[in-house]
DNA sequence: GTGCCTACCTATCACCAGATAGGCAAGAGG
DNA sequence: CCTCTTGCCTATCTGGTGATAGGTAGGCAC
């Protein structure tokens, strides 16, 4: 039970320390040596708990989309659907207003290129999932919303998530949430009744 | 003249190497011995060229702001509206269609923080310049389009350019272009008129 | 010819990255 | 008591990075 008590900590403050720079200056910017100083270790031990960085980065996409999951599966319970659109939203837009950060996803999804061949399928399945989500919530609507005539809950989803990842990143070029707000608030309204 | 014949080609051809690897791996994933290699030379001569990194961004985003700018320009003089947009959305496309790469600029964004702060105002100006262009198409088209009664054309804009940027970061993570196309579809089929 | 500029070179820094080998202390379970 | 596991350590390796100093060859201007 030694387990238990001190060993997921440091595994969790790994993780945690190495999201908080990921999510500024990407997954690329994340060292062994600059977690382990931070959380008060050596960088050998922090090998110990992911041998390569390949795993941390797994473990961090994992962790990602566990997280998600399980604030979509709160937000659900929401009765509104307006208020839920706007807590999916706030989801995201935490980020910039803590410290003008990226949805650790997104950065991720810039860096694809160089990320290990698994961490590149879960983040194909964060997406999926946020997409499949969002497209469930839309299609509950039925023919309400004044996409309907136009698009399928799918495409709307779809836009609607790039649309998110997309005002992240450059309303943190510009510094400034008005830039996403400004964007993403076209889209809600589109998602109103008319 | 000898400058006008054998150096500017040396330039041209290290932002050249140098904008193809940002596109994929990030400004982090260029190295001056990667570009040299490249091209023939020694990295010690590129640094000739761009004394330092920071020099080499600056000059990468202002290259990309050029082309984009005189690229608008070009595309401005095609008569149908919706011809305009889909050449404009083309203008992005294009990387993923070519090796998947992403956009120079939505990368850079991601990696904002890291780099000269030069660099960022450039940054900025470049999402500026889209959306800017773009406002000017859609207000031109008075309100003949679909979006007119709930969003103005500079939201409108605002929302397509992020949505370019978002769509395309996520199509490269599924290394499939049909998430670009079904997400970017639905915001050309907006804009078409009633 | 002399002086200067440009483009490139060789050779080398200092630094930081990820990764590994091997050891040490503490606790659990036989 | 003994063994095994866990978590962390020290020490070190290899390799890649941006950057610099100083040299060389060619062309152009005076």
């Amino acid at each position: 039970m030694a387990q238990s008590t001190q060993a997921p900590k440091t595994q969790e403050r790994i993780l945690s320390r190495a999201k908080e720079i990921a999510q500024v200056h990407g997954i690329a910017g994340v060292s062994f040596r600059d977690i382990a100083a931070h959380i008060g270790i050596k960088s050998a031990s922090v090998h110990h708990h992911f041998p390569s960085k390949g795993d941390l980065t797994v473990a961090l996409v994992r962790m990602q989309r566990a997280e998600t999951e399980s604030a979509l599966a709160r937000i659900e319970g929401e009765a509104d659907f307006r208020e839920r659109m706007r807590s999916f939203v706030n989801l995201f837009r935490t980020h910039l207003v803590t410290g003008n950060r990226f949805c650790l996803c997104g950065m991720m999804g810039a860096e694809v290129a160089g990320l290990p061949e698994q961490a590149q399928h879960e983040l194909a399945d964060f997406f999926d999932a946020c997409a499949g989500w969002l497209e469930a919530q839309i299609a509950a609507e039925g023919t309400r919303l004044r996409w309907s005539p136009y698009a399928s809950p799918a495409q709307v989803a779809r836009l609607f998530v790039a649309s998110l990842e997309g005002a992240m990143l450059i309303a943190r070029v510009h510094q400034d949430v008005a830039h996403f707000d400004a964007a993403i608030g076209v889209l809600l309204d589109g998602l109103s009744q008319d």
